[in-house]
RNA sequence: GGAGGCAUAGCUCAGCUGGUUAGAGUACUUGCUUGACAUGCAAGGGGUCAUUGGUUCGAUUCCAAUUGUCUCCACCA
C-alpha cells in the first residue's frame, strides 16, 4: 500500500525529513557518469560570519537547479561547497564581540589569542551559514566542505606567493594606498567606493621666498596635508606662472621651502592653476613626485591622525583641518572658502573616508597575469552570460593596475616572508625560516601583514580540489563546468579565479560564468542592513516552504538583469506548489492503489485522443525545458512548466480525463491512469531541479521503480510520443470551446440553449477524434463537422483557418455594440482635450523640447482621426 | 568624464531569429462552495509596446537621436 498525500500541502512537514534522507543515502556525493560526461561547480563560498540573505538565495538555488538536471542526466556531477574566511568582515565582527563582552581591544589581548578567540568563533558559529544553504535543499557534497583557511587551502596560498614571488610578480614597495583609519589596514581600489560629498575648496597663500608680499594661490580640498607637501605644480605653457618656476615658496604654518616645479598633469584651467604636490597622500601628486624626484612626507598616522611633528601632533585629521583654516586665516594666509561637491572614497566594509597614504605594501604585478586573461575572453573560451559583462570585465583588465594584496590585519593568511633581525635580509619561503640562509641567524620574525581574502578565494576552483596536489578530483573536474555568481564580484573574484587558474593550472577555470543580477525588494531598492527592507529567506522557507523560495527566485530570473521579491511572488509560488499538490492527489486517489511499481503507457492504439495529445505536447515541454536550461534561461524554463502544468495538464487534461475515471474497472480507465501517471511523473522530474522537496515527496507516493527522484533519469525529448495530427486537434478544440464560452456570455444566450458549433474544414476526420471531448468539454455546445456549412441556426462556425466567428445577425446585441462605441467615442474626445490644454498651456511650449510638443500634436491628429472612425462607425448602427 | 542596462496592462515582468488578434502573474469586474485544488474554476475590462526619425513590403522587435531612469568604472587638486 502506498502513502497517501494529506489534503493540505504543508512543506515544513516534509522538507527537513526528505533532505535527511538525501544525506543518509549519499545522493548529492558524484556518481558514475552514464554519458561519460562529467560536471562540476564550486560554490561562491560565503563569508564564515555571514547569515543566508535573499543574494545567497538566487545563486545556491540557480547552482542547485543546474546540478540537479546534470546529475538527473546522467553526468557524473560534483557540487563543491565551503565558506571565506572573509578577513576584514570577520575580524571586525570578533573585535566588536570582545569590545562589548569584555571592553577590550585586540591589542590588549594579543596576535595569538585573538586568533584562538577567532577560531573558537568559526567553531562554534562557522556552520550556520552552511545549516541555512542545506534548508534551502543545496545538493553540494558536503563530505568535501572546505574552508579557505583549512590547511591545505593555506598550503596553497604559500605556494602561490612563493611561486609568484619567485616568478618576479610579487614585489614590495611603497605605493599610494587606499588606507582606512577604523579597519586599521589597506584596502584594494575595489574594496572602496565613491560617494559625492559636500566638501569645500580651501584657497591658501603660499608666500614667494625672498619676495616678500608676493603670493601664489593654492586650491586645496583636504588642507591639512599641507604638512606633507613637497612642491607646488603649475602646467609648463601656462604663461601666469612661467616666471615662477624653479622658484621656492615658503610652506605655510611649516616655513619649510617647498620648489614650484612645472608638470603636464596640471590642468591650467581648474582651481587656480596651482598644484599643492603632497606626494605621501595622493595618488596623482605620488606620480608627480616620482617625475620631480619628490620627497614622501607622511603626516598621518595609521589611525588618521597627524604624525608629523609639530603644534598639530595627535589631532585628529579633521580637527587638524579645521585648527589649520583657522590658523591660516589669522595670519592671513586663508583667501576664501568656497563650497563644492566632490567625490571621496569610503572604505565599503565601514563607511569611513579612505585616507590615500603612501605605505610599504605587498604588491601583485598584474599586466602579465591579465594578458592571457583578456585573451581567453576575447577569444571566447570564456563567455559570459550574458555577452555584456565581458564588456565590463575587459574593460576592468584592460585599465589594471597591481593588486595591493597585504592587509594589516590578524585574521587570514600570514604573508610568507621572514625578516633576519641580524642582517635584514628578507626570505620568502613556503617553509617557515628560522634560519636565516644569508647570515645563519636565529632571529627571525615573519611579516605582520596578511592577505587579502581574494587571494585565497582566487584559487578556489583548484584549491578545493586538492592542489598543489595532483589529485583524482583535478583530473576529472578540473575546470569547474560554470561559475554562478551575481555581477557585483567579478572584479573582486572572477576575474582573480581567472588569471590564477591559468597561471597555476594552464588551465581556464571554468567556461562559462552565469551572472545573475540583485534581488532587489518589492520597490526596487537594494535590500541592506540600514535600509532595514531585508527579507530573512529563512522566515520565508517556514512560512511558505523552500520550494517557494526557490520557485519566486528562478521564475524571476532572467541573466544578467536584477529582480524585485514581493510578497504577491512568493504567494504566487506558494500557489503552484498547492496546485501541483492537489492535482497529484487528484492523480492518487483515483489509483486502486494495488498498481505495480512498473505502471507503463499502455500500447499506442489503446491511447484516446485526448492521451496523444498530452503526450505530444509533455515531448514538447521536455525539449523546451532542456533548451532553456541549456541557455541559462531559467525563467524561461520554469514559466514554461508552469504553464504546461497549471493550463494544459489540470485545466484540460485531468478535467478530460473525469469521465473515463468514472468506471475504474473499465480498460479506458485503466489507460487513463496509466497516461496521468506517466505525465505527472515526468512533470516531477522536470520540475524537480527547481522545487526539489514537494516533487520528491509527491513521487514517493506514486508508483516508481527508481528509489528518488533526485537520482532518477531526466525526461527528454521521445519521438515515439509525438502525435502531431491530435496535437493540432485538440488545441484547436480547446480554443473553440474557449471562443463560445466567450461568446455565449458577451451575448447572454440562456443556458438552455444549445449552441450548434460548425466546423468547416476540409480535413474532416482529422477532427473526428476530438468530437467526443468537445461535446463533454463544452456541455452547452454541439460540435458539427463538415466540409460545407448550410446552417441557419449556428450560432458560431469556426473555419479551418483560424478560430473566427461569424454571429448570426438576430444574435448581435446593437445596444451593446452602440454604447461600446459611445464609451470609446468619449474617451477619444476628453484624451484631444487633454493634449489641447497642454499644447495650449504655455509653460508647456516654452518649456518642452519641440520633439516633446511635435509628439503631442502627432498624439493630437491621431486622436481626431479615430474620433471620426467611431462617428462614422455608430451611424452605420444608426 | 567613460561604459552599460532599462522604458510593454494599475503594479511586477515575459515576448529568444522583424511577420497571426502583443502574453503571464497580481490587482479589478461578473458568475460559480459541480467530489483534486476558493492557495480554486469560468468569463470579462484594461496596452498608440517612452517620444521622434531611419532601414524594410512590414518594426514592440533592428539602427540613430531625444527624454526619463538605474548601475558600474574613473576622477581634478
Amino acid at each position: 500500500m502506498r502513502r497517501e498525500l494529506p489534503k493540505v500541502y504543508t512543506p515544513s512537514e516534509f522538507e527537513d525529513r526528505i533532505y535527511a534522507n538525501w544525506c543518509e543515502k549519499n545522493y548529492f556525493a558524484p556518481k558514475e557518469s552514464k554519458n561519460g560526461k562529467n560536471f562540476s561547480v564550486v560554490i561562491p563560498p560565503p563569508n564564515v560570519t555571514g547569515q543566508l540573505h535573499m543574494g545567497h538565495a538566487l545563486n545556491n538555488t540557480l547552482q542547485d537547479i543546474l546540478v540537479r538536471a546534470k546529475r538527473m542526466q546522467g553526468y557524473s556531477t560534483l557540487w563543491i561547497p565551503g565558506t571565506d574566511h572573509a578577513g576584514i568582515a570577520t575580524q571586525i565582527k570578533i573585535e566588536e564581540n570582545l569590545r562589548v563582552e569584555k571592553g577590550l581591544s585586540r591589542h590588549d589581548i594579543g596576535r595569538e589569542e585573538f586568533l584562538k578567540l577567532v577560531w573558537d568563533w568559526k567553531n562554534a558559529y562557522g556552520n550556520r551559514i552552511i545549516n541555512q544553504l542545506k534548508k534551502l535543499g543545496s545538493s553540494c557534497d558536503w563530505s568535501r566542505e572546505r574552508f579557505t583557511m583549512d590547511e591545505n587551502l593555506s598550503r596553497a596560498v604559500k605556494k602561490v606567493f612563493v611561486s609568484l614571488y619567485d616568478k618576479g610578480l610579487i614585489y614590495k614597495g611603497l605605493r599610494i594606498t587606499n588606507w582606512c583609519p577604523r579597519c586599521n589596514t589597506a584596502l584594494s581600489d575595489a574594496e572602496i567606493e565613491h560617494k559625492d560629498s559636500e566638501g569645500a575648496f580651501y584657497h591658501v597663500r603660499y608666500p614667494i621666498k625672498d619676495q616678500p608680499g608676493e603670493y601664489v594661490i593654492v586650491a586645496t580640498t583636504r588642507p591639512e596635508t599641507l604638512l606633507g607637501d613637497t612642491a607646488v605644480a603649475v602646467h609648463p605653457e601656462d604663461e601666469r606662472y612661467a616666471s615662477l618656476v624653479g622658484k621656492m615658496l615658503i610652506l605655510p604654518l611649516v616655513g619649510r621651502e617647498i620648489p614650484v616645479v612645472a608638470d603636464e598633469a596640471v590642468e591650467p584651467e581648474f582651481g587656480t592653476g596651482c598644484v599643492k604636490i603632497t606626494p605621501a597622500h595622493d595618488p596623482n601628486d605620488f606620480e608627480t613626485g616620482i617625475r620631480h624626484n619628490l620627497e614622501n612626507i607622511i603626516i598621518l598616522d595609521g589611525n588618521g591622525c597627524i604624525s608629523a611633528e609639530g603644534p598639530y601632533f595627535g589631532m585628529d585629521r579633521y580637527d587638524a583641518r579645521k585648527k589649520m583654516v583657522e590658523d591660516l586665516d589669522a595670519q592671513g594666509l586663508l583667501v576664501k572658502i568656497e563650497p563644492c561637491t566632490h567625490a571621496v572614497a569610503h572604505c565599503y566594509r565601514c563607511g569611513t573616508v579612505i585616507e590615500p597614504m603612501a605605505s610599504k605594501q605587498w604588491f601583485v604585478r598584474m599586466k602579465p597575469l591579465a594578458e592571457p586573461a583578456i585573451r581567453v575572453v576575447k577569444e571566447s573560451e570564456i563567455r559570459y552570460i550574458p555577452d555584456r559583462f565581458s564588456k565590463i570585465y575587459l574593460n576592468w583588465m584592460e585599465n589594471i593596475r597591481d593588486w595591493c594584496v597585504s592587509r594589516q590585519l590578524w585574521w587570514g593568511h600570514r604573508i610568507p616572508a621572514y625578516y633576519c633581525e641580524d642582517c635584514g635580509e628578507m626570505t620568502v619561503a613556503e617553509q617557515d625560516v628560522t634560519v636565516c640562509p644569508k647570515c645563519g641567524s636565529t632571529h627571525m620574525h615573519q611579516d605582520e601583514d596578511v592577505l587579502d581574502t581574494w587571494f585565497s578565494s582566487a584559487l578556489w576552483p583548484f584549491s578545493t580540489m586538492g592542489w598543489p596536489d595532483k589529485t583524482e578530483e583535478l583530473e576529472k573536474y578540473y575546470p569547474t563546468s560554470v561559475l554562478v555568481t551575481a555581477y557585483d564580484i567579478i572584479t573582486f573574484w572572477v576575474s582573480k579565479m581567472i588569471f590564477m587558474g591559468i597561471e597555476f593550472m594552464d588551465e581556464i577555470p571554468f567556461p562559462d560564468v552565469f551572472i545573475h543580477g540583485l534581488v532587489r525588494d518589492a520597490q526596487g531598492r537594494k535590500m541592506s542592513k540600514s535600509l532595514g527592507n531585508g527579507i530573512d529567506p529563512l522566515q520565508i522557507i517556514d512560512k511558505y516552504g523552500a520550494d517557494a523560495l526557490r520557485f519566486a527566485l528562478a521564475s524571476g530570473n532572467s541573466p544578467g538583469n536584477d529582480m524585485r521579491f514581493s510578497d504577491e511572488k512568493i504567494e504566487s509560488a506558494r500557489n503552484f506548489a498547492n496546485k501541483l499538490w492537489n492535482a497529484s492527489r487528484f492523480v492518487l486517489m483515483n489509483l486502486s492503489g494495488n498498481e505495480p511499481d512498473d505502471y507503463p503507457l499502455p500500447s499506442t492504439d489503446k491511447l484516446a485522443a485526448e492521451d496523444k495529445w498530452i503526450l505530444s505536447r509533455f515531448n514538447e515541454l521536455a525539449a523546451a525545458v532542456n533548451e532553456n536550461l541549456d541557455k541559462y534561461e531559467v525563467g524561461i524554463a520554469l514559466s514554461t512548466l508552469y504553464d504546461f502544468i497549471w493550463d494544459i495538464f489540470c485545466d484540460w487534461y485531468i478535467e478530460l480525463c473525469k469521465s473515463r475515471l468514472s468506471n475504474p474497472e473499465s480498460e479506458e480507465a485503466d489507460t487513463a491512469r496509466r497516461v496521468l501517471i506517466f505525465v505527472l511523473t515526468g512533470i516531477l522530474k522536470l520540475l524537480h531541479p527547481y522545487m526539489p522537496f514537494i516533487t520528491e515527496e509527491i513521487y514517493s507516493c506514486l508508483p516508481h521503480t527508481e528509489e528518488s527522484i533526485m537520482i532518477s533519469a531526466f525526461p527528454t525529448f521521445d519521438a515515439s510520443l509525438v502525435f502531431p495530427r491530435e496535437e493540432e486537434a485538440m488545441d484547436r478544440v480547446i480554443a473553440m470551446i474557449r471562443a463560445i464560452r466567450g461568446r455565449r456570455s458577451e451575448m447572454n444566450v440562456p443556458p438552455s440553449r444549445k449552441t450548434k458549433v460548425y466546423l468547416v474544414t476540409k480535413y474532416p476526420e482529422d477532427f473526428a477524434p476530438a468530437a467526443p471531448f468537445f461535446t463533454k468539454l463544452a456541455s452547452t455546445a454541439e460540435l458539427i463537422i463538415t466540409d460545407a456549412y448550410e446552417s441557419d441556426d449556428a450560432v458560431n462556425i469556426i473555419t479551418d483557418a483560424a478560430t473566427a466567428f461569424i454571429p448570426l445577425s438576430d444574435m448581435v446585441d446593437l445596444d451593446k455594440e452602440r454604447a461600446r462605441l459611445k464609451a470609446e467615442l468619449a474617451k477619444t474626445e476628453s484624451e484631444i482635450e487633454r493634449i489641447e490644454k497642454k499644447l495650449a498651456n504655455e509653460g508647456f511650449v516654452a518649456k518642452a523640447p519641440a520633439a516633446v510638443v511635435d509628439g503631442e500634436r502627432a498624439k493630437l491628429s491621431k486622436y481626431i482621426d479615430t474620433k471620426d472612425a467611431l462617428c462614422e462607425a455608430i451611424a452605420k448602427l444608426g
